[in-house]
DNA sequence: AAATTTATTTATAACAATTCTAAACTGCTT
DNA sequence: AAGCAGTTTAGAATTGTTATAAATAAATTT
C-alpha cells in the first residue's frame, strides 16, 4: 500500500510528510515535467505546507538517486523529469511545452568519434518546434 | 578593411566602439563559444571598458540578427556560439567544453511525426562525454 | 513511551546570471 | 557646430537556486 515510503526508504530518504507530498505528486500519473515552482503551487493547492528550499532539495535528492532526470532549455530554469529512462524530447518553443520521445522511436547513425576517446554518456536529442 | 564596422552597419547596429570590441574579440578568430563573464574578461584585458549591462545587451542584439546562437546546458549559464550554422555538440559535462559537430557528420533517421503537424525549427544533438 | 540522537525542514539570507532604469554620452545628420 | 536618436553606464531590481543555522520531526535507545 504505502508505496512512496518504501521507494524513498530504498533509497535512505525518510519518509516525510514533504518527501511523500512531492513524490505523489510527481509518481502517481502519467510521466511529467515540471519546475520546482510549478511543483510548490501544486502541493500548496493540496494544502500541504513545504518551503521551497525544501522543495529544491528533494528534487535534487531524488535526481540524485535516480528518481528523476533534469533538463535545462532556452529559459535558465531546470525542469524535472520523471521519466529516467533514456529517451528524447520534442521542445514547442512558444508554450515551453516538452513532450517525450522513446529512445527507441530515433535512431542516429554515424556519431562522430569522441575527441580524445572521452566516454558518452549520452546522447540527447531535442526537437525544436516553432 | 572595416570590417566589422560594415558587418553592425548591415545589420542596423551603429558601429561603436563597444560593438566593435565584442566582434572583433568574439569573430576574428575561429567559431568560438563563451560567456558574458569571459567575453568581459577578455574585453577588459585589452583596456576597453565595457559595463556588463552593454556586453548583455550587445550579446542579445547579435544573437537577434543572427550573428550569434545561445546554447543552454546544465549550468544555467548561457553560452554564446558564433558558429550560427546547423550543427551539434559534444559537451564535456567535467569541463563545461562544447565542441562542434557539423551537420552532416551525424545523421538521424526515423525522426518522429512533430505532434499537431507542428512545425519543426531544427533538431539539435547533444553528446555528453563523462 | 520517554529520552536521545540524527535527519529534515524552515525562514531567511546569500548568491549568480540576467534584465531594467533613467541619466549621461556618442555618433550620425543637418 | 547643434540637435536628435541611438547607445552606454552604474546601479538597482529580478529570477532561479543554494547556503545557513535554528527549530522540528523521525528513528533509535533506554
Amino acid at each position: 500500500m504505502n508505496t512512496y515510503t518504501d521507494i524513498l526508504r530504498k533509497h535512505d530518504l525518510r519518509p516525510t510528510r514533504q518527501r511523500l507530498a512531492l513524490a505523489e505528486t510527481l509518481f502517481s500519473g502519467e510521466h511529467r515535467h515540471a519546475t520546482a515552482e510549478q511543483l510548490r503551487g501544486e502541493i500548496s493547492n493540496k494544502g500541504i505546507s513545504m518551503s521551497l528550499a525544501t522543495i529544491y532539495n528533494t528534487l535534487n535528492q531524488f535526481s540524485r538517486v535516480g528518481l528523476l532526470r533534469e533538463i535545462n532549455l532556452d529559459d535558465n530554469v531546470t525542469i524535472f523529469d520523471t521519466n529516467t529512462e533514456h529517451h528524447h524530447h520534442f521542445f514547442d518553443q512558444k508554450s515551453s511545452e516538452l513532450i517525450d520521445i522513446p529512445d527507441h522511436e530515433i535512431s542516429i547513425t554515424n556519431l562522430p568519434k569522441s575527441p580524445d576517446g572521452r566516454e558518452i554518456e549520452r546522447v540527447d536529442v531535442v526537437i525544436r518546434l516553432t
